[in-house]
DNA sequence: ATAATAATAGTAATGATTATTAATATTAAT
DNA sequence: ATTAATATTAATAATCATTACTATTATTAT
């Protein structure tokens, strides 16, 4: 018997997995101690970890020198805005015709791989141009 | 008059440009060292982050929890072995495409972006394969 | 040469993550 | 259901990368 069920590890993922926006450990951290008060920081970020080498969630780096989580393990990529922050899903076709192509040139074995766009985000470019508009 | 002229930090970019390791802020540190055994780790953090902000060098995140630091800034992806944590160069055609691609679906602006794959390299997969003959 | 100020060395502080440990919860076997 | 084995936890200390601070030095425009 190598994994035993926990309620708080339950609890960790239940939390994790209807967010779209990419919380970090310290974010389902905060929420889940609305329902477990004494859950520790630590128990979060073992369990973090355990989930993903279950593969039930993955990690995202974004550059903000803190790791994101997300419940989302099908292909994607992410998208982050410069201005605000924020971290997007972003779905584009095409990404597996590129991960044969790299496996075709590239000696070793390509097992994954993950998309970054970095740019400002549709809220913050309107935020922009009302700010244009009104000079 | 915004930005001065400096020994250390010529002395940084000289250390990192033919260089295609990716190595990390420490790594760099150590190696100016012996040519400015004064310089301190946080000199070489603030000039890193001066020349990422002048586009001479770029950022690598790879999950390993430290930034490495690439002198190519021209367009490609980074591979990192899941065995050895090397980081390669892999260039694969058809990038700008599928940005192109992300901005027409994307409602903000896509100003950047940047590709990992994840696997085992060359050199550890024939290692892997030697191991095999052996038994 | 001088004045203005950007950059530095040295070091303290911060912040995210991981390690430690005694106590608790879970599970398999009785 | 009890027990025994052990994975997990809460609490907290420790680690490690990065950033902030400050008195001094180097660079540059005049």
């Amino acid at each position: 018997m190598a994994l035993k069920h926990s309620r708080q590890r339950d609890a960790i993922y239940d939390f994790l997995k209807d967010r779209k926006d990419h919380p970090t450990a310290d974010t389902i951290y905060q929420g889940v101690r609305k329902q477990y008060p004494t859950i520790s920081l630590a128990t979060v970020y073992r369990n973090l970890m355990v989930l993903k080498q279950d593969h039930r969630i993955r990690t995202v780096e974004v550059g903000d020198g803190v790791v994101h989580f997300d419940p989302d393990v099908s292909e994607h990529g992410h998208f982050v805005c410069r201005v605000c922050g924020e971290v997007e899903d972003i779905r584009v076709d095409g990404a597996d015709e590129i991960r044969e192509r790299a496996s075709r040139i590239f000696p070793g074995k390509i097992e994954g791989g993950s998309a970054y766009f970095y740019g400002v985000c549709g809220n913050c470019l309107q935020k922009a141009e009302r700010k244009d508009a009104a000079v």
